[in-house]
DNA sequence: TCCTCTGTGCTG
DNA sequence: TCCCAGCACAGAGGAC
């Protein structure tokens, strides 16, 4: 396929002046490191998106129809920096000599030329690449043909990638420069109105035009004014922004295909002192950069035999139609029509980000209840917390990395990738994990990601309105003591106001940069010593934290529908827990009174309550389930509160005469254990010298010897084998437990030691997760899984099905395993998750 | 300008 | 010299 590679020759080669600023001149002292800068990239895209067809725009004059329509249009712009200037001969000497056509149109701009070519392009059969950092040119992938590179991120972005990276989709790109305006093309958009205010704005009304619509309706108030005070700048700056898409052509776009690179081009190249950019042109002088062996491009009725007799088949989502690999070539079409030709066949076939696939197959009108071979998720399981990138897996698991940001290039390396993940999993003896747990797992994921929570945002607002003013009190009452202001936020001014000015001990200093440290415990130790001010910051800190991470991150998170869609990562952690991101909703307040609260504007939709589901100790049942130990089996068999039975047990007290500070002790410990704490830190923890904290841990070993055994046999175990392993067979690799150096190999052991048990959980969950959804569906519950903070399940319910659909979460989950201990799950239902824990 | 690092703090 | 596993914020300073 004809593939048409325009590079926006104006913003990237300020982006390589900039960041390679002096640091490069030829041997006659001309600088180049914008040259060199731009050649590299240059190189890489040939070799990483293999075009067929090329060309580079330049700017040649400052005139244009747009500076005719404001005065000031690029009026101030600074004029190309001198030691830049010299180097755009050189930049395109060197264009030239590779075969690459050059567009250097007077009286148009090298953005409209581009926009021009692409459409026209596209019209006629190419698919048409984009090479830039500029926002404005992101407008065009609008048009299914085209697609951008983007030369900061080096990935290439399709209509959702722009919407990801920009925050709203192509078609409205102009809408929000128009706003948001433009720093690099001196548009200027709605003064007051910034890039969160203009992006949320567009996302919420869909364009300028509408937003003057309903005028009336826009907050916050402050942007409101603004818009009104500024609606003819709005309007130019849109006309601005628009791209020009009917340039005349003064050529045929066959006269872009790649030519060789001519032999004076290596020669150029030596003079310019570029040595490791000879090396991209191969062997020989002559031959054309060719990309690597490609999978053939076929119509789909032509792959088709092939597809159904090929016993390894790969496969991903292109502009959203699938696309099918097998050795012979790839072949894409809608969802729908393959698969039905796969059959059953598509669970079989490997893809790169399952969750994502499935994702698009439903955006794209086909519900999949089942995962295909999901790259990502085997090399996680093979190497948890070790990156999953698939140019990285191709590396680690040695084979040629083709161009990765073509679809083609994608699909053949995942059918190179998929018989050595394939036999990996099964030398590692992960594969029960890999299909039982993480596969199985992808589709609730995907649907809990999909249904959202909804978000109380009026309660919210209120809420940082409140807190607001709290600070503002606490920012004058810190002023007045420390006797001047300062950056609060900034622990490097803290620090002076705390220990220059005011004089008080340095108690810590970090561990990074050995700057005396701010932190929460030094702070309360210093207000233990009778200070004022480090009282007064750690109150400004908790509200400071509360506003900024929650009450005013979250609503700015919110989707089109009224709830937040947070991601479930399930290929980050190295214990085999999930994580969650964009937000993290796996880090809500609830320790503190205050922070609570914000559990009140999570809520369930009319009609609806949620239910929420937690494990009783699930890390201590664990621990009690490896270790056999007799009295934490016992003590657990009964019921009893876990950690009065444990403080009964070591200070060797009749159960009632356990005191509050011994059942904290013994609390402190039993936590401690699973993340195996030190006499040191559980001396500081508890207040105790190190001394006492010692024959703490001794007496708890003394009365609970198998546990001592067992997490003994675990680092014997890790020593021997680099690795340990979770009930269900998932594994850690952990690397340093045999290092010279006491620090590395105590953390190796720690983490030998919390891997298991901390594993072990998130297997469970993951199985009961997977357990709830499939008997919600089986049983026609009106119920969604939502969330999962580790040991946590909410759901939402219709409130007559609340209390059913409580019992059987509760079930599943006290079900999920049979383990030495029971399983015990404790369950509520409420408006709201604060009122549903509670 | 954007990005990365650092310190800090929230959760289980 | 802190106790495992995460993510996100603000500030500060350098740069593919």
């Amino acid at each position: 396929m004809a593939k048409l590679l325009l590079v926006d020759g104006h913003s990237n080669l300020y982006r390589a002046f900039f960041a390679l600023k002096t640091r490069l001149s030829a041997p006659d002292g001309t600088p180049t490191g914008a040259v060199y800068g731009f050649l590299r990239m240059f190189h890489k895209m040939l070799r990483e998106l293999a075009p067929t067809h090329v060309a580079v725009a330049f700017d040649v004059s400052r005139e244009t129809f747009r500076t005719r329509m404001l005065e000031s249009y690029k009026g101030t712009r600074q004029p190309m920096p001198e030691d830049l200037r010299v180097q755009v001969p050189l930049v395109q000497k060197a264009l030239e000599l590779l075969g690459v056509t050059l567009l250097l149109t007077p009286d148009v701009e090298a953005d409209d030329m581009i926009a021009s070519l692409a459409e026209k392009a596209a019209a006629e059969g190419f698919e048409v690449v984009i090479a830039t950092v500029d926002k404005d040119l992101m407008q065009l992938v609008r048009d299914p043909h085209i697609k951008l590179w983007h030369t900061r991120l080096e990935r290439l972005l399709d209509e959702q990638g722009v919407a990801e990276v920009f925050g709203v989709p192509p078609g409205q790109v102009v809408e929000v420069l128009a706003l948001e305006g433009d720093a690099s093309d001196n548009i200027p958009g709605c003064p007051g109105v910034g890039e969160k205010t203009a992006r949320e704005l567009i996302r919420r009304f869909g364009s300028v035009a509408a937003l003057y619509q309903h005028l009336s309706e826009v907050t916050p108030p402050k942007a409101q004014k603004a818009l009104a005070e500024n609606r003819e700048l709005v309007e130019l700056s849109r006309t601005l922004v628009e791209l020009k898409r009917d340039v005349a052509l003064p050529f045929a776009l066959e006269q872009l295909a790649r030519r060789p690179p001519l032999p004076e081009l290596a020669e150029f190249y030596r003079s310019l002192g570029f040595a490791s950019l000879l090396s991209e042109l191969g062997p020989a002088p002559s031959p054309p950069p060719v990309s690597p062996a490609e999978l053939p491009a076929l119509p789909w009725g032509e792959l088709l035999p092939s597809l159904e007799k090929a016993d390894l088949l790969a496969c991903r989502l292109v502009d959203g139609q699938l696309a099918i690999a097998c050795a012979q070539g790839f072949a894409s079409a809608s969802a729908e029509k393959a698969l039905a030709a796969l059959g059953p066949r598509f669970f079989a076939a490997w893809c790169y980000d399952a969750k994502a696939l499935l994702s698009g197959l439903r955006d794209a009108g086909v519900a999949v209840e089942r995962s295909c071979q999901d790259a990502m998720l085997a090399a996680y399981v093979l190497a948890p917390g070790e990156t999953v990138e698939l140019s990285a897996l191709c590396t680690r698991y040695r084979v040629p990395a083709p161009p990765l940001a073509t679809p083609e290039g994608e699909l053949s390396a995942l059918l190179a990738l998929a018989p050595k993940l394939r036999q990996a999993l099964e030398a590692e003896g992960v594969v029960e994990v890999y299909e039982k747990l993480e596969l199985p797992l992808i589709p609730v994921l995907e649907d809990m990601e999909r249904v959202g929570v909804k978000l109380d945002v009026r309660f919210l607002a209120e809420l940082s309105t409140k807190v607001a003013a709290l600070l503002e009190a606490r920012e004058r009452e810190i002023f007045a003591e420390a006797g001047g202001s300062f950056n609060i936020n900034s622990p490097k001014q803290l620090a002076e106001v705390l220990f220059s000015w005011k004089g008080m001990p340095v108690l810590r200093r970090t561990s990074k940069t050995r700057a005396p440290s701010t932190d929460a415990d030094v702070l309360q130790e210093l207000a233990l010593q009778g200070f004022r001010l480090p009282a007064l910051i750690l109150e400004y800190r908790e509200l400071s934290k509360l506003k900024s991470t929650y009450l005013d991150a979250l609503p700015k998170q919110l989707g089109p529908d009224g709830r937040i869609h947070t991601r479930f990562n399930q290929a980050v952690t190295a214990t085999g827990r999930l994580s969650s991101s964009d937000p993290n909703l796996q880090n809500i307040p609830i320790r503190s009174e205050l922070g609570r609260e914000v559990r009140r504007a999570f809520v369930a939709d009319a009609g609806k309550l949620l239910v929420v589901a937690d494990y009783s100790q699930i890390e201590l049942r664990v621990l009690a389930h490896l270790s056999r130990d007799p009295a934490l089996v016992s003590a657990f068999e009964r019921g009893e509160d876990i950690h009065a039975a444990t403080a009964a047990l070591v200070f060797g007290v009749a159960s009632e005469l356990v005191t509050p500070d011994m059942r904290r002790a013994a609390k402190t410990i039993n936590f401690g254990l699973i993340y195996g704490m030190g006499a040191y830190a559980l001396s500081r923890e508890l207040g105790v010298s190190q001394r006492e904290a010692q024959a703490f841990i001794d007496a708890y070993f003394a009365r609970l010897p198998r546990v001592r055994e067992y997490l003994e046999g675990v680092k014997e175990e890790a020593r021997r084998t680099g690795k340990v392993r979770t009930l269900f067979g998932r594994v850690r690799h952990i690397a340093g437990l045999d290092s010279e150096n006491a620090n590395v190999r105590g953390n190796a052991e720690r983490m030998a030691i919390n891997a298991p048990v901390q594993g072990t959980a998130a297997d469970l969950m993951k199985l009961a997760m997977i357990r709830t959804y499939e008997s919600l569906k089986a049983q026609g519950f009106p119920a969604r899984l939502l969330l999962q903070v580790h040991d946590e399940l909410v759901l939402e319910a219709q409130a007559e099905a609340a209390q059913d659909v409580a019992s059987l979460v509760k079930a599943t989950m006290e079900g999920v395993a049979s383990l030495a201990v029971p399983l015990k799950a404790d369950v509520g239902v409420g408006p709201s998750w604060a009122e549903a824990k509670g």
